[in-house]
RNA sequence: GGCCCUAUCGUCUAACGGUUAGGACGCCGGCUUUUCAAGCCGUUAAUCGGGGUUCGAUUCCCCGUAGGGUCACCA
C-alpha cells in the first residue's frame, strides 16, 4: 500500500458525538496508521442553522479523550472561499448552473441554487468491504450542490475538501453508500482523483433500527458519563462487524493497527450490546493499578459534583471487583453499599443476626462470644489470619451459624463482603466492639 | 413505493462445499470464605423458508419472507 494514504473522519457539530462516529473514526485511524498515512478530523459545519461552536469543542475533546489523535484538523467553513472558487469553476465550465427557483420551504421567495448537470446513468465503484457497487443516478436529476454560490451543501463540500486534502480512502458508515454515486458525479465534474471507498456496517439498536443518540443514548458523552474507559469502548466497537479470525477479543488500539483488516469487515449491521461493553470495561478496569483506579474513580465522582467517602482507598479492591463501570462504583459508594466502613453503625437487629444463621438465638450468641474471645487474642488482622483463627470452629459448629452472624455483626447489613475481609477492613478494635454490640441485642 | 443492502445461538461472531456447527457476552445451574458481588466450572441455545447445483450445502444460484439503509435548498 502506498505511503501517502490519507483518511478522514468528518463529524458535524450538531450535538454529542454518536458512538458510530467513534467507530468510524477508529477504523480511519487504524487504516491510516497501518499504511503510514495521515488521519484527518474535519468538522463539517456547512449547516449554519444547526451548528454550535460548543459542539465543535466537544469534537476535539472527545477525540482527545479516546486518544484518536488526528494528524491534522480543520473546520470546513474555513474553506468557504475555495468552495466558491470551485463552484464558480463548475458553472463556467457549464458542468453546473445557477437556477433561479422558488425556495423549497417558502414558495413566496426565490433563490438561486446551484445544480450539477447530471447526465444520469449507472455509476459503479469498488467498495473495499462489499466489492463492486452499481447505482443508477438517473433519477437524481440535476441535483442541488449549493444553496447559493457562497453556501455549498454537504455533498459538494465533502468532495471539494476530500479532493483538496488528498484523501485516498473514504471510510464511513453504510448509510452513505447511496450518497457515494452523487459524490462521484461531483468529483468527476471537479476533475479530482477518485478515492477508494469502504462502507462499514451500521451499529444497530436492539430492535435492529439505526442506533440513535436521542432514542438510545448512543453518544460517547453518555458512555463516558456512565463510567466507561475509552480503551474498553474502542475495543468493543472494533469487534462490531469485524473479528480477527481467531478467538482473541482483547485488543489495544496498537494491536488493532497490526491485526485489523478491512477485508474481514462484515456487510451486515451489528446490534450494540451494552452488557458486553460493560464486560470489556470490567476487564480493562481490572488491568488498572490500584493507584490509577483510585485516581480515576475519584475524578469520576468529582466530575459528578460529589466527593468520595474518606474510606474509599481501603475498599478499592472490593469496589474494583464488584463494579464494572465507574458509575456502578460511584453508586456503590454513594448509596451506602459500603456504609459498614463508617466509624459507627447501628447495631443490627436480632432478627437479622439470626436470619441466615439457621440456628437458635442461644447458639448464635454463644458463637459470637466464642469468635470475640478468639479474636481478642489475635493480633494480625488480615482476612487470611482471621479466617485461620476462626474457620475450624465455624466448620465444627456449622459455618452458617457462625459466619452469618459474625458478618452481620460487622456489617450491619444483609449483604456485604465476607466476614474475614470485613474484619481486615475494620481492624481489631472495631471488629470486637461490633461483635460486643451485637451480643447485647440478645 | 423506487433503488440498494443484509440474514448462524437472545447478542457479537467462527467455520478451503465434508466440523459432534466452535468461541465470547448475557441467561440459567454448580463450586468456593452456605449473604451479595467477583472468580472458577458447567448447562441451555443457532444455520429464516422453499427450490435448485452437488456424492455432499451454513457455505454457490434462484425465488420468497423478514429486517435495515437511502431517496433534502441536513450532515
Amino acid at each position: 500500500m502506498s505511503a501517502n494514504v490519507v483518511t478522514r473522519i468528518a463529524p458535524s457539530p450538531t450535538g454529542e458525538m454518536h458512538i458510530g462516529t467513534v467507530r468510524t473514526a477508529l477504523v480511519n485511524y487504524i487504516f491510516a496508521k497501518q499504511n503510514g498515512g495521515k488521519y484527518i478530523v474535519r468538522v463539517e459545519d456547512t449547516d449554519k442553522e444547526r451548528n454550535k461552536t460548543e459542539w465543535v469543542d466537544a469534537i476535539w475533546r472527545d477525540f482527545e479523550w479516546c486518544a484518536l489523535t488526528p494528524d491534522a484538523t480543520y473546520v470546513q467553513s474555513e474553506h468557504i472561499a475555495r468552495h466558491r472558487e470551485l463552484l464558480l469553476k463548475l458553472v463556467e465550465e457549464n458542468k453546473a448552473y445557477i437556477s433561479k427557483e422558488a425556495k423549497k420551504d417558502d414558495a413566496s421567495q426565490t433563490v438561486e441554487v446551484v445544480r450539477l448537470r447530471n447526465a444520469g446513468g449507472i455509476v459503479t465503484f469498488t467498495d473495499l468491504v462489499r466489492g463492486e457497487v452499481s447505482i443508477d443516478t438517473t433519477e437524481l436529476g440535476d441535483f442541488v450542490i449549493a444553496r447559493s454560490i457562497d453556501d455549498p451543501l454537504y455533498h459538494f463540500a465533502v468532495v471539494a475538501d476530500d479532493g483538496d486534502a488528498g484523501v485516498t480512502h473514504v471510510i464511513r458508515g453504510d448509510d452513505h453508500i447511496s450518497n457515494t454515486p452523487r459524490q462521484i458525479l461531483i468529483l468527476e465534474a471537479l476533475g479530482f482523483t477518485r478515492p477508494a471507498y469502504a462502507h462499514l456496517p451500521l451499529i444497530l439498536a436492539p430492535d435492529r433500527s439505526k442506533l440513535s443518540k436521542r432514542k438510545h443514548g448512543a453518544s460517547l458523552e453518555n458512555y463516558r458519563a456512565q463510567g466507561f474507559l475509552p480503551e474498553a469502548i474502542l475495543n468493543y466497537l472494533a469487534l462490531l462487524g469485524w473479528n480477527p479470525g481467531t478467538e482473541k477479543e482483547m485488543f489495544t488500539v496498537d494491536e488493532l493497527v497490526s491485526e485489523f483488516s478491512l477485508e474481514r469487515v462484515h456487510t451486515a449491521g451489528a446490534v450494540f450490546d451494552i452488557e458486553k461493553m460493560k464486560w470489556f470495561n470490567h476487564e480493562y478496569i481490572k488491568l488498572l493499578s490500584m493507584e490509577e483506579y483510585g485516581a480515576r474513580l475519584t475524578a469520576f465522582i468529582e466530575s459528578r459534583g460529589e466527593s468520595a467517602p474518606s474510606y474509599m482507598p481501603e475498599i478499592l479492591t472490593e469496589l474494583r471487583n464488584r463494579a464494572r463501570t465507574f458509575s456502578e462504583a460511584a453508586d456503590f459508594l454513594l448509596d451506602g453499599e459500603f456504609s459498614f466502613m463508617e466509624e459507627t453503625i447501628p447495631t443490627p437487629a436480632a432478627e437479622l443476626l439470626l436470619k441466615g444463621a439457621k440456628a437458635e438465638a442461644s447458639a448464635v450468641k454463644e458463637h459470637l462470644q466464642t469468635v470475640a474471645d478468639m479474636l481478642a487474642n489475635h493480633e494480625v488482622f488480615t482476612a487470611d489470619s482471621v479466617k485461620d483463627a476462626i474457620f475450624a470452629y465455624a466448620t465444627e459448629k456449622g459455618r452458617a451459624s457462625v459466619l452469618w452472624p459474625m458478618r452481620v455483626a460487622l456489617s450491619g447489613k444483609e449483604k456485604s463482603p465476607d466476614p474475614f475481609t470485613l474484619a481486615q477492613l475494620l481492624g481489631k478494635e472495631r471488629t470486637l466492639s461490633r461483635i460486643a454490640a451485637a451480643l447485647g441485642v440478645f
